[in-house]
DNA sequence: TAAATTATTGAGTGACTACTCAATCACATA
DNA sequence: TATGTGATTGAGTAGTCACTCAATAATTTA
């Protein structure tokens, strides 16, 4: 079979497209210059993916997807609800730091004009409304303070944006005990009553 | 005197680029669309920046120059330490709300290859020192956590980046003021001991 | 007023880009 | 082995882009 070949070609070109995207930006990385870092040629890209466009889109999708599986992973474990949002708190800030060209494609996209063009996924969209309703029963059993969910996401959201973003310029700090304590304080004090 | 002119040329292209660039990405906007925007020939474009590269290098410094002194605006006024953290919280989100191509572009360079190229301008570092001290200052006094100066300045930042989104959103928010005390006691919870 | 300087134009240029396509290759099935 | 199917190649194409430049207009200076 070829398809296990197959499916690591896709797999190297989507690659490729992620770091080079990152490192140049989406319109200054030429098809070409995936295709010879991923290894294949020039045509085949088009043969796995109808445009330049369609190769962007997918790997956000598929980015995405990711990054929220990876959010919840573990979550059935806990039973708290501190418990809980410490557990997405922690899966989202190492997701982050161990996948940052993944984790910068995705905010890289956020702030840009594709952002509007593309639909969201229905499993995407099954995430924020399970994190919404998490909230939501957190605020009534008066363990979130009393304020807009969508105050509370983006709170969440930005906070771990910056911790990401710090622990990049000081990875030392990922393997500081007492640092990711205070991160957590911090985060924390900001969510709970 | 051909200076008053001279001067609004300049700045037409400016504005021009600042919307064409966070509305469609550094790459995707030719210089030709910036010049017919700005309603100026292709030519001049480049009588007055040496090349595209420049007019972003140029434009990001002015633009984050302005934020920058906005930030700051009134602070002597201020003298309590939590009287001086609302007031820049508060700068900062209205200017956000108020330019949100500006505020937009900022972002777009900060998660963007060009920050690596860009030399910060004295004035600039000299505001981030000017924040780093007050911080500094703060915790001294016991009324900021005692966290790191990085952690405190990326929650600052982050928090209120989450803010403006929220707000660009739902435009409503800005004015109801049950809202704004709701945001400001999430972020001063984040920070206060 | 004359000369020098600067602002402005827009057609032109060489380099580059996304995408195509005819040809070949790898492999499976019969 | 013969035939069919999809994978793969890379040179070719039509279009786009940043930037130039010779020419002209506007303005300043002497």
């Amino acid at each position: 079979m070829t398809t296990q070949s197959h499916i690591e070609k896709r797999a190297k070109i989507l690659d490729a497209a992620l770091h080079l995207f990152v490192d140049q930006g989406f319109h200054a990385t030429p098809t070409a210059a995936i295709s010879k870092a991923a290894g294949v040629s020039a045509g085949i890209l088009f043969h796995y993916f109808k445009t330049k466009e369609d190769l962007i889109y997918t790997l956000f999708l598929e980015t995405k997807l990711e990054f929220y599986r990876v959010m919840m992973t573990g979550l059935d474990k806990v039973k708290s609800p501190e418990g809980k949002f410490r557990l997405i708190w922690s899966n989202m800030w190492n997701y982050g730091v161990d996948q940052p060209h993944k984790f910068k494609f995705v905010q890289q996209i956020h702030n840009s004009p594709f952002e509007d063009k593309i639909k969201e996924d229905n499993a995407i969209l099954d995430m924020t409304d399970k994190m919404t309703q998490s909230i939501h029963a957190a605020i009534d059993a008066g363990i979130l303070k009393n304020v807009p969910i969508e105050l509370h996401m983006n709170n969440f959201y930005f906070l771990i944006l910056g911790l990401v973003e710090l622990i990049w310029q000081k990875p030392e700090l990922r393997n500081n005990n007492t640092f990711i304590e205070q991160a957590w304080e911090c985060f924390w004090d900001c969510h709970k009553t």
